[in-house]
DNA sequence: TTATACATTATAATTATTCTAAACTATTGA
DNA sequence: TCAATAGTTTAGAATAATTATAATGTATAA
């Protein structure tokens, strides 16, 4: 309720204006210590959860995207049926727990950030993203 | 039609019965001088354009699904809605071209695979892969 | 060659995501 | 301050990828 007002200026200077909605579901990303992972589904049933009026499940596959559009989120790949999401927007790389289907950060002091040799003519390279699998030693493969 | 017992033996040595369906999904896979990428629908398609009698959907999902857990084809990630297979199960890592979803195989001429300096403990490291993500110069985020 | 376990199939069901169009609201500027 | 308007939210329908179902078919082993 208090860092209303940064949130509201965020959003503004970004062009999305700062509706009740908008403003919730950036409390519940972004008002946190850690940058953490989620799916959309996991999001709308964290908000519902703590809310006493709900969002649209609609609003909140928009404003993702539009805070994903804006640079405020980024998208991970990983063998899914699902998108997941990252609070985490610095360029970094993942394990991915096969087991649990755990996301884990790691950063350049666990891996480096590999060097590109060379580049596809005429493209710009966007991002340069690790994902190691990982899964308990008694198994071949899911 | 010539190397059909190659690909009978293939099955069978990994317990999968050589049916007709797999003979024809296994010519279209693997009977070419270069790997490839696809999704499902891909195949589907490709299948039923080659042939004189089609199978059905849901068999080209069981067996893509069959020959991914005995190690013939590998799925890759990408921020998609669809899931995409590689016939090149080598470790080996890949371009994105955001522009046009078009996926390019890269070995480690063009990028070294990364050193992983700590793991996961009790975890088993079952692959590194690394995405690069490319689009035109002249845009910022799709 | 017959029993049986494994496969295939069409279709229904499920799930994630996007679309639609109507109702609502923040903002702008008179 | 207030109305016009452009941007938002919403429920529910539509779409698309994938999985489940259950009946029919087939490869294989004895």
């Amino acid at each position: 309720m208090p860092k209303n007002t940064e949130f509201t200026d965020k959003l503004r200077s970004s062009g999305l204006r700062p509706t009740k909605q908008r403003l919730k579901i950036c409390e519940v990303l972004f008002n946190r210590d850690h940058t953490f992972h989620f799916t959309i589904n996991d999001l709308a049933k964290n908000i519902s959860d703590q809310l006493n009026e709900k969002i649209s499940l609609a609003t909140v596959y928009n404003t993702v995207h539009a805070f994903k559009k804006k640079g405020y989120l980024k998208e991970i790949s990983i063998n899914s049926d699902k998108s997941y999401f990252d609070t985490n927007i610095t360029n970094h790389h993942h394990f991915f727990d096969e087991d649990t289907n755990e996301l884990i950060d790691c950063d350049d002091q666990v891996i480096e950030t590999p060097n590109i040799k060379k580049n596809i003519t005429g493209k710009k390279i966007n991002s340069v993203e690790v994902l190691i699998k990982v899964a308990t030693d008694n198994q071949n493969q899911k």
